[in-house]
DNA sequence: CTGTTAGCGCTTTCAT
DNA sequence: ATGAAAGCGCTAACAG
């Protein structure tokens, strides 16, 4: 690799000042056109690019936002992604990817390092640190917004769908198909999308008379694979089971394919729904039930959120969309 | 958001130089053992992150790769990346990951703006660019490696799996078992992968004696739903194709739900061989017959060959990896 | 072992 | 409309 060309060789060899050529390249207007015209050819010959670590210390700005998810893995997240990494692009900022593996201390490294880096923003999705180990973090960054989370104060936003409401449809519509024992394939309660569908799932039984029976209730990772144990054991050891509301629908494929193993009928025998209604949620047999989660409006939502934070703009600091209800041939 | 705690700021509070300050924090050995102790209280005290822009701006080194992959949403991209993203990790760097959606002119804008961040490193994943298209761009940048695609002068490695080999494997695997009909369903031929696959299939069923037959070759894009619908056409119109070799897995996938909507049996009536053997291919049912690539390591390789050209090491340049046949029920 | 000086490449401010 | 000087926050090189 030859040495870098700096703005320095560019105004040597246009014959102006480095300002000029800073001006030239910023589509700043001080600068007559034509001027402007010939350094842009000096900068195309050279083949210049512009060093955005001395741009980002001689103007406190990075041009870059930090996205912070859960699992990469899981196509919910991605479409997240796309929805930031969409707006972000379209204002020409770019994106740094961070990925936690669902582990706290990652999830507190990576805050520290996207603060070292000096990003614009934050887009902080499904955290699973407490609202205290969060705000100390938070308040040191120059704009955070929360995904799948209700606002803290040291965010500039939040932007969530109500699992709790959720939660409700499914159990509701389960109700209504005539479904009585319907066990529920969640995970430790340490976000809110957690504690929200748990509490969802409980309430809306108790409000129509049914008894929550805790051993209905199958732990699990959000993953397919752990779906998959999980409801096969679940299914097993509870043979009454009519009925399974799943945390997502990586972990309803898994239990789709568990009943398949256990030759057990879906949805005559039992009635599945999964959360978030990824792709593969239509394109598995039977297809899935599931909650239509705006996913790639959540990221772009964050991003618009920290954009206007970044500019001053009077914005709304919390929206929440309510899922919808996607009936499909897994419970009909 | 109070303002940025500075090195100053902490040799100030701390009664020492910034030298002494930056000595201490990064693990210098010319310094008291007290003295840090001492400048890591202030550190912790006053909240310091140090700015990794001037850091950078100083060192001429940033601590950051970039990986660029074409889909973010294709698992198969998603270990590459947590297989780049463990070893930098271990060494203290991070990524910056950018997706191009399969868009060349999107390819050679991250190329740029990887430039413009001053990356130590990028590893390019599937390149759809030209080598003379690639061959500028590369030139420029610190270390790049590629995987996914055999070396070109200007990039410090290659790392990929050997396409054609594995075609060979599947074709060969379907004509023992006695199928004779063997469509494919690819793409464009963009990129070394689909190249290598097409002329892998073509060239093992010559030699064996089986004339190739176009009209049994599909085209479809890398996606579940593409595989879906190129499959469901193929099938209709060619009510004797007894096998099914597939770009991929998410396309074998498809493939299958095609299957089961026209009532086509796997395998009975037909085998389907995907390839990468993403964890989804063995949750589904039938559970797929695929390649087995090495993605995670494919990753780990790449960012272990920028290690070596960032320190000097003298490195093998190029890594090729056979793809192992993992035989499960879509062709047994 | 510690401090001083200079400079990384850019933009901002102030002259002209 | 253009240029000169100063500084962003850090570290390398040198001095002591």
């Amino acid at each position: 690799m030859r040495a870098r060309v700096t703005i320095s060789d560019v105004a040597r060899a246009a014959n102006v000042s480095t300002q000029t050529v800073s001006r030239a390249i910023n589509n700043k207007r001080e600068i007559r056109p034509e001027t402007r015209r010939h350094v842009l050819t000096v900068v195309e010959r050279l083949g210049y690019e512009p060093n955005s670590l001395a741009r980002g210390l001689a103007t406190d700005r990075t041009a870059a936002l930090g996205i912070i998810v859960p699992d990469i893995a899981n196509p919910f997240f991605v479409e997240i992604i796309r929805g930031a990494e969409d707006l972000a692009l379209e204002h020409d900022y770019n994106i740094f990817l961070c990925n936690t593996v669902e582990n706290p201390a990652r999830e507190a490294a990576m805050l520290k390092l996207l603060e070292q880096k000096r990003v614009d923003g934050i887009v902080l999705c499904s955290s699973c640190l407490t609202d205290d180990e969060l705000q100390p973090l938070l308040a040191r960054q120059r704009a955070v917004t929360l995904v799948n989370r209700p606002l803290l104060s040291a965010a500039e936003g939040a932007v969530w769908s109500d699992a709790e409401a959720g939660m409700r449809m499914s159990v509701e519509h389960l109700l209504h198909s005539g479904r009585r024992r319907i066990a529920f394939l969640g995970h430790l309660e340490n976000t809110y999308g957690r504690r929200a569908r748990r509490s969802g799932y409980e309430s809306t039984l108790r409000e129509h008379g049914i008894a929550v029976d805790s051993s209905l209730i199958g732990s699990c990772m959000p993953y397919m694979k752990d779906g998959l144990a999980t409801a096969h054991n679940l299914l097993q050891e509870h043979r009454e089971i009519d009925a399974l509301i799943c945390h997502n629908d990586l972990v309803a494929v898994g239990a789709l394919q568990a009943c398949h193993n256990l030759g057990v009928g879906v949805p005559d025998d039992i009635a599945i729904i999964g959360c978030d209604d990824i792709a593969l949620a239509a394109l598995v047999c039977p297809a899935l039930t599931t909650l239509r989660v705006p996913s790639h409006e959540l990221g772009r939502c964050a991003v618009s959120m920290i954009f206007d934070a970044l500019v001053g703009v009077e914005h709304q600091a919390e929206r929440v969309y309510t899922p919808e209800l996607i009936v499909r041939q897994s419970a009909p």
